[in-house]
RNA sequence: GCAGAUGUAGUUCAAUGGUAGAACCUCAGCCUUCCAAGCUGACUACGUGAGUUCGAUUCUCAUCAUCUGCUCCA
């Protein structure tokens, strides 16, 4: 079968009711997409099994949900008021943008861009007649400072005072609730802290579909540990996010490690796995040591100690922080295309088909009734009483080949259908989507059946 | 933000300086006891704005969006 191509998998979404583009009807927004019936129920999903996994299982995980609007001065702490900037300049002759510190830095290891200023940058730029990766030329416009964070303001008049940002991401929102989670779940080190939430980011990049956005959704671990354990668990996690992914029913062949070449200043360790998206291989979820920076900039910012009191040392100190970070969006379009098939069945004809796992897929069960005329009744009775366990659809249009092959493009893994021995005997047949295969069922079997097949 | 390409029903494609056809999809009806069958009918489109013109979906410009490549990616 041939490759997917980016075209046709938005061309899917927007089709079956998965992803559409946001504002359509405005002619969009670049960069924003709304999820649609069936996408916001696979998104769902996905942050239910991500739970699942980092938060419900473990005793020692814990969750939150923070403000997306945050006092500024954490992000002042973060850094990222600071450097949450690129410095942009083009060439002139070429027509393309370079970010003056990286010129500099592949220029010299002699001085450390980060220590200066845009014009201090711009004149060493020209002085040293850094050249254009491009052209070759030196012939370059002002730094132009692109700071990624939205701004709005709070309270009615707009000025510098009441100034705050749209967090760029959602990680400070487990460092500022470490004391308040340690202290209310009476946690002892080593614990984590979990959330899923929405970050944004003015990128002037276009981002391949939803894969780069300007509003995302993050799903987020912070692993807090003493100092020396710090990084066994990061090799923990590394793994732990790999077998999730496996276990969602990403294929080994797409995904792989990539340790990152340059850290970051605050992370000790830091490693990416990407996906082979459609467009790329891309980065997916990331694993960073962060080491003790963030919960010591807050606690140097705040004033407020960040410190745990080890109760059987009674040593105090500032944990370590391991994170676990993955984009929502970015794991369910790697779902989406991992699912997508063009299928030959043995009759040699062909179907489209989402092969999600169940516990992911939209809908769990379709209610078909063979006849319309002779079993829509009953068919509707059964949707009423399984719809109160999982999503359940109905179908009543068309042939019921055709009904099958809806089902299956939307990743339906189940389909019940009602006929005769139904209203006689009270028993249903079910489809499986996979193996095309039929099991005859009492209708009073069918929640349990599903509910075991839906398990994550 | 740069360069290139693209923009006609939900989708895939036509035609045309005198406002557009089809197939599939969808919906309704008939038929139908398990994998896109058949019959009848219905709905739906020239991305947006300006200019040229008697008249623009068609030509020009702008804009918006998407795709590809740069660039970027804490």
């Amino acid at each position: 079968m041939e490759k997917l191509t980016m075209e046709k998998l938005v061309n899917v979404c927007k089709q079956y009711g998965f992803i559409f583009q946001g504002s359509e009807i405005y002619d969009g927004l670049a960069n924003t997409w709304d999820y649609g019936p069936l996408g916001v129920e696979l998104k769902n999903n996905v942050k239910k099994c991500w739970w699942k996994r980092f938060v419900q299982e473990n005793r020692n995980s814990f969750g939150v949900d923070a403000a997306i609007l945050m006092n500024s001065r954490v992000w002042e702490a973060s850094g990222h008021v600071g450097s949450f900037t690129d410095p942009l300049l083009d060439c002139k002759s070429c027509k393309t943008r370079h970010r003056a510190d990286k010129l500099i830095e592949g220029f010299t290891d002699e001085i450390n861009p980060d220590t200066l200023t845009d014009s201090e940058m711009l004149t060493y730029i020209n002085e040293h007649k850094i050249p254009c990766p491009k052209c070759g030329k030196v012939n370059y416009t002002d730094i132009r400072e692109f700071n990624l964070m939205f701004e709005t303001n709070r309270g009615v008049v707009k000025d510098a005072t009441n100034l705050v940002y749209l967090r760029p991401e959602t990680a400070q929102g487990e460092f500022v609730n470490f004391l308040n989670v340690q202290r209310t779940m009476r946690a002892k080190i080593p614990f984590g802290i979990g959330q899923i939430g929405k970050a944004f980011r003015n990128e002037i990049t276009p981002g391949n579909f939803t894969f780069r956005t300007i509003e995302f959704e993050q799903m987020e671990h912070q692993l807090f540990c003493k100092e020396g354990t710090d990084s066994d668990f990061y090799q923990f996690y590394k793994n732990y996010a790999y077998k999730f992914l496996m276990d969602l029913g990403i294929t080994q062949e797409n995904i792989r490690f990539k340790d990152h070449e340059k850290l970051a200043h605050y992370a000790k360790e830091a490693c990416d796995i990407e996906y082979n998206f459609p467009f790329a291989w891309g980065e997916l979820w990331g694993t960073h040591n962060r080491t003790n920076y963030d919960l010591s900039r807050h606690q140097e910012y705040s004033n407020k100690a960040m410190e745990y009191l080890d109760p059987e040392t009674n040593e105090k100190y500032i944990p370590y922080v391991v994170e676990s970070s993955v984009g929502c969006d970015r794991l369910t379009l790697a779902i989406l295309s991992e699912a997508y098939l063009e299928e030959t069945l043995a009759d040699g004809t062909t179907r489209e088909v989402m092969k999600f796992i169940p516990a992911l897929a939209p809908y769990k069960v379709a209610i078909l009734p063979l006849i319309k005329k002779h079993h829509g009744e009953k068919a509707l009775e059964i949707y009423q009483n399984l719809s109160k366990y999982f999503m359940t659809t109905y179908d009543e249009s068309g042939n019921i080949g055709k009904r099958y092959r809806r089902q299956d493009v939307s990743g339906t893994p189940y389909c019940l259908t009602v006929d005769d021995d139904t209203l006689n005997n009270n028993t249903v047949t079910l489809r499986n989507r996979d193996t095309m295969e039929q099991i005859i069922l009492n209708v009073d079997e069918v929640i349990d059946y599903i509910n075991d097949k839906i398990k994550f």
